[in-house]
DNA sequence: AACTATAGTGAGACTCATTCTCACTTTCAA
DNA sequence: TTGAAAGTGAGAATGAGTCTCACTATAGTT
């Protein structure tokens, strides 16, 4: 969804460094840059994947867990995270999609693990029809939305 | 996903009703389908949209919540109920789409309410065979897919 | 440079959905 | 009917995430 068509999904993953995209979206929101919001940044945009708090602890120890949170929080709010539910113990984070770009996830059942994938933009945009479609159908306003896939990853299926 | 490809759709959407599936599901995997089991999927089958535990109890009181889990719980792990994480406070609750027929979900960002919705068979193909493609590259075995749309519904968007 | 208002930080207390424990009850099968 | 296994309820325990509050850092002002 994402109120974009085509063509500007490439232009909004090209976006300036994460750095720079989350301090012009505080100051815009009142708020600062500081350098613990940095290290969270830097451990997202470090990690490849998706990743929990404890290990956002590991990556950058020495931050209070109580400021991580809420630090987190702060960046959702202003568009630079995204969090993501999947129902094991842990949110994961990651860096929204508009410095990530439009993506979807792989999900294993087994271990948890969360891999990033693209879908071409064919069906990026069917999906979208359709959904609209539908939500139009309940008179409901799409903002965005989530696609993933639940399976095992390799580890996990050869380890069965 | 659903290692379906075609058609099946429909059959298992006319599968038998869902307390005669519970039972035999249930019996399959040595355990009984009592009365409190009974009401749980009563009140899953009558609700016409995924609830919480809150909700449940409203609809069936007299069920210790810890009862309440440790049956949707078995009654998940034998493929009669599916539990939905949202990142509202509570998990949402309804009959696995083995009993439902594989659909979707419209998430209210604001209220946090939930509806079903189906794509056409098309759209649904498509999103298979494409996330069947990236998993492929990742060496992911696929189970399983959710599609969820987020966005206002006709409620809050109104009171905005 | 000193002043001040506002934002951010850390440590730990706190909340509350969910899970666990355990003594008791029900059911099935022989 | 009797016993083994499954289910139940009440409350305790768990733990991710949030809140509080006293303290620190920063930007802007004079």
């Amino acid at each position: 969804m994402d109120a974009r068509s085509e063509g500007e999904a490439v232009t909004s993953e090209a976006s300036s460094d994460p750095h720079a995209e989350a301090a012009s979206r505080l100051q815009a929101a009142g708020q600062r840059y500081t350098s613990g919001r940095r290290e969270l940044v830097e451990a997202l945009a470090g990690a490849a994947r998706p990743v929990t708090l404890p290990d956002i602890e590991s990556i950058a120890p020495g931050l209070a867990r109580s400021t991580a949170y809420r630090n987190l929080e702060a960046l959702e709010r202003c568009g630079v995270v995204h969090r993501l539910e999947t129902g094991g113990d842990h949110a994961y984070f990651e860096l929204a999609e508009s410095l990530l770009g439009h993506h979807h996830h792989l999900i294993c059942v087994t271990c948890g693990a969360i891999a990033d994938i693209e879908l071409d933009g064919e069906t990026e945009s069917r999906i979208d029809d359709s959904l609209a479609a539908a939500a139009r159908e309940s008179g409901f306003v799409p903002l965005h939305h989530s696609l993933d896939l639940y399976g095992r990853c390799s580890t996990c299926d050869a380890a069965a």
